[in-house]
DNA sequence: AACAACCAGTTGCAAATCGCAATTGGTTGG
DNA sequence: CCAACCAATTGCGATTTGCAACTGGTTGTT
């Protein structure tokens, strides 16, 4: 993760520290998901990352101020990471990004409800997002990551899914 | 280039294939540079691109249909690469990836001008610009590629770019 | 016809990165 | 005390990246 300059123009900056494999799949999970331990972002994402790779892009999102980390409480093994106000505001580059992916590509519709519902969505959905977002990663991190603060948003677009997992489940 | 196929998540398989260092360098510089011909790619961008890589990622963004390619009537070596209408729809997700870059990385102003207008333009701006890129890059993709045909869009993109890199120079 | 400049790539090779599997050193709960 | 869990780290082969040089062909000039 050395620090390139191949340029100075806003894309290619931003693909520098984006524009891999892993970066967004990491920040996807912790801000639709809500994953936000190691184990958590390890264990519970659709793509299998390696460990040591989990770690390698934990450093960089950290290093480039995308998340936070902090000690949880609870144990003092436990970290926390959280999303910053700059990963926040990728919530519209997200969404746009399933929404693209969703047209163009072979997705698996359990997958895809919830960029469906947030495309469907649209700004006014995005910024309710962000505000609820920066209630659980920036305001009160430990709260958000243990569920004792909550985002309305999240919790109906993971209900959406849920739903559609147990309809495609019954048709079996 | 394999194929590999991590989940049928939106986000995850945008990523997948675009979710590099070079292939959406390639498609700003096709879309906003109207760079047609590998040559020009390989010259004409900032990021200094290896032959071997873009040749690469040509043939990748081509095995994902995001380009076309085809011969050039004027001289029978020379191949023009088009946009396809997946590519153009990148349209708004490149414009806020380089609104993103511009508010949280330290780009450079001139690089960075086609960014602003393009963010101030607005989806109405996006629109009218994907509406003259399926003019020069699959309706008369020769016509555009040879400045026949031409994007209003672009010209006032690239004439305020000369503006801003005259007024830098000038300073000098 | 000769020749330089240009065309889209290809090849060889070293360095860096990726990804899997196993492991580390420590903490927690029963 | 011990099994389960925690955030990583290590070893290592496979893949990808990036540089430099080169290829076989075309075009424009003289």
């Amino acid at each position: 993760m050395n620090i390139e300059k191949r340029s100075g123009c806003p894309i290619n900056l931003s693909l520098e520290i984006m524009g891999d494999k892993w970066s967004l799949i990491i920040i996807r999970d912790m801000m639709f998901g809500n994953r936000r331990h190691f184990r958590d972002l390890l264990t519970h994402s659709q793509e299998k990352i390696a460990s040591n790779i989990l770690a390698a892009r934990l450093k960089h999102l950290l290093s480039v101020g995308l998340i936070s980390k902090q000690d949880d409480p609870s144990h003092s093994q436990k970290a926390i990471y959280s999303l910053t106000e700059p990963a926040i505001q990728l919530v519209p580059l997200l969404a746009m990004m399933g929404g693209w992916g969703r047209k163009h590509l072979p997705v698996t519709p359990e997958l895809s409800i919830r960029a469906e519902l947030l495309e469907n969505g649209g700004p006014v959905m995005w910024e309710k997002f962000m505000s609820e977002l920066r209630d659980i990663h920036i305001k009160d991190p430990i709260g958000g990551a243990s569920g004792k603060v909550v985002s309305p948003v999240l919790i109906d677009l993971t209900a959406a899914y849920r739903q559609i997992c147990a309809t495609m489940a019954e048709t079996d």
